[in-house]
RNA sequence: CGGGGUUUGGCGCAGUUGGUAGCGCACCUGGUUUGGGACCAGGGGGUCGCAGGUUCGAGUCCUGUAACCCCGACCA
């Protein structure tokens, strides 16, 4: 007779039983996902393709958020707040604009619900029909320029440099947390300029912008580019973008800055009185970036235990563990070293929970990314020592105690470098410069990561080589050198001035 | 918009031919433990997505319906 199975067990509740996270190597979108709901960073809610964003992870949003809010102050932006309803009449005003959104807007038709006739739903008052529908926001350019229109009359009201936070709707089909939502939260700025140099310029300064903080912040190499005109910004003359590359291969567009020239100028009637009393049109900008960058943080850095944080953007940079748990002698030389520790602007947390013990907070601090975990015992306090482990190689050793802040300050600067250097060799290997269309195939389908390649420059081929590899031109690279070879298009044969990075993409 | 899946305690799940709901985690109480996810004993918590129907009896069968997730076509 056989013996009955009384734990049955089905591999996901297994993974959740034992707080495992499905690897890279066998599922890669649910390794992230595993990762996006067991660092608590977000969760879906009960409204298709928007998420809760959880504290965890709103703290890393901001403090990506007051890095990027100071370096746009830093370059003279400001920051205002435009309203969540657009009219629906503005939307149609600049006519790519309008092609580029129609298909994913919310629509506010009513001001009014009512009770139903069971006298317990709530029903749509159809008497309170909007005279003019509104639709929430997928992007702000119509309501600002409307406004900047009463706001700019002479050239001494120029540049107009100015930001917003905050969320935005856009109906799409299919979403992801974080790297897709309906709803998602970003910055938006929008600039009005004098002349067309100016305006290209800062549009290509916000860019830097971005790529830097990509780079210094969240330790992840971007290639700065210029998209093509099929990916342009719906409305703008030029797209500049940074694009990042995955863990998996794919690219994954990361913040966008656009020249708009004076499309949105001439829509909305924006015109200013020059030195000479002659009205001109603006010339306009705008760029942001989004929670979308979580997203490619979480891609960038972290393994098959968890999500892997640089420093500095970790809402806790330092874990301390008592061990086993906490007594007198522990609390008092942890005070000391946080205490040491928060002079030098590092943010400590002393985990003293007497609930859980200590291989259950190693395994839970680093599932949620914390750089730098220390570990004091009793040991260690006779013996001058304390355990430190860093999240990123997962070393681990035992240290002097003396100097102890010195040294996780170095460490931390250490791990943020580290992660930099690792996401830009894995860029660097994975770029590839084609020549042929077998080698460009063979990179898309087979070794994943960037194809650098001739393009003819018309929309027509970009679209067939999308259609015959899914790969798409991510952008037009501003300082990517390679050999030149021969300039003819990678599938027409065509000639060819120009090499694009292709890629599959998110 | 197609294809698949899910919906049962806070979370993750099981529930056989219909017979009055269970397991793990978490929680509460007590005790033993404690240098990598502790253990024992006791305890609280669920009108099984919703609406109908069949039946003496429905988590289970039938008919509707809703929501969310995942995989593909459009997009930051």
């Amino acid at each position: 007779m056989p013996r009955k199975n009384y734990f049955y067990t089905t591999t996901k509740s297994l993974k959740f039983m034992s707080k495992e996270i499905t690897s890279q190597e066998e599922n890669y979108s649910e390794w992230y996902l595993d990762i996006v709901k067991k660092a608590q960073l977000a969760d879906n809610s009960k409204v298709k393709g928007c998420m809760v964003i959880k504290p965890y992870g709103f703290a890393i949003w901001e403090k990506m958020r007051d890095e990027l809010d100071r370096q746009f102050k830093a370059t003279g932006h400001q920051n205002a707040y435009f309203p969540l309803f657009i009219p629906k009449s503005f939307l149609s005003k600049e006519a790519a604009h309008v092609d580029g959104f129609a298909k994913e807007c919310a629509v506010v038709t009513h001001h009014r619900l009512k009770v139903g006739a069971d006298g317990k739903s709530v029903v749509v008052d159809e008497t309170a029909k909007l005279e003019e529908e509104l639709i929430v926001r997928p992007t702000s350019e119509t309501i600002i320029w409307d406004t900047y229109k009463d706001w700019i009359k002479s050239y001494r009201d120029l540049p107009l440099l100015i930001n917003q936070w905050a969320n935005v709707v856009r109906w799409e089909l299919r979403t992801r947390l974080f790297l897709r939502t309906t709803e998602f939260l970003w910055q938006e700025g929008h600039t009005a300029h004098a002349t067309e140099a100016e305006a290209i310029a800062e549009a290509r300064q916000m860019l830097d912008i971005y790529a830097d903080f990509a780079r210094d912040f969240m330790a992840m190499p971007v290639y700065k580019g210029t998209k093509t005109p099929n990916e342009r910004f719906a409305g703008a003359d030029d797209t500049y973008t940074i694009e990042a590359l995955m863990q998996d291969g794919k690219a994954l567009q990361a913040g966008t800055s656009h020249f708009l020239g004076q499309n949105f100028a001439k829509a909305f009637e924006v015109t200013f009185l020059n030195e000479n009393n002659k009205n001109e049109y603006v010339w306009a900008t705008s760029w942001g970036v989004s929670t979308r960058l979580m997203g490619a943080l979480i891609m960038s850095h972290s393994d098959n235990e968890g999500l892997v944080l640089p420093p500095k953007l970790a809402p806790i940079q330092v874990v301390i563990i008592p061990i086993p748990k906490p007594d007198e002698a522990i609390d008092a030389k942890v005070a000391e070293i946080s205490q040491a520790l928060r002079k030098k602007g590092i943010t400590v947390k002393y985990d003293n929970d007497t609930k859980t013990r200590p291989g259950f907070k190693f395994a839970e601090y680093e599932m949620r990314g914390v750089p730098v975990r220390l570990a004091l015992g009793a040991r260690d306090l006779q013996n001058g020592t304390i355990e430190i482990a860093r999240r990123d190689t997962k070393e681990k050793k035992s240290v002097s105690l003396e100097n102890i802040a010195d040294y996780v300050e170095n460490l931390l600067v250490e791990i943020q470098d580290n992660l930099y250097q690792k996401a830009s060799q894995r860029l660097k290997d994975r770029t590839h410069t084609v020549n042929t269309w077998e080698e460009f195939v063979d990179v898309v389908e087979n070794k994943g990561g960037f194809a650098y390649a001739y393009w003819d420059g018309t929309t027509e081929t970009e679209v067939k080589i999308k259609n015959l590899t899914q790969a798409t031109a991510r952008c037009m690279p501003w300082d990517l050198e390679v050999a030149e070879g021969t300039k003819t298009c990678i599938l027409t044969g065509a000639p060819a001035t120009q090499r694009v990075l292709f890629a599959k993409a998110y």
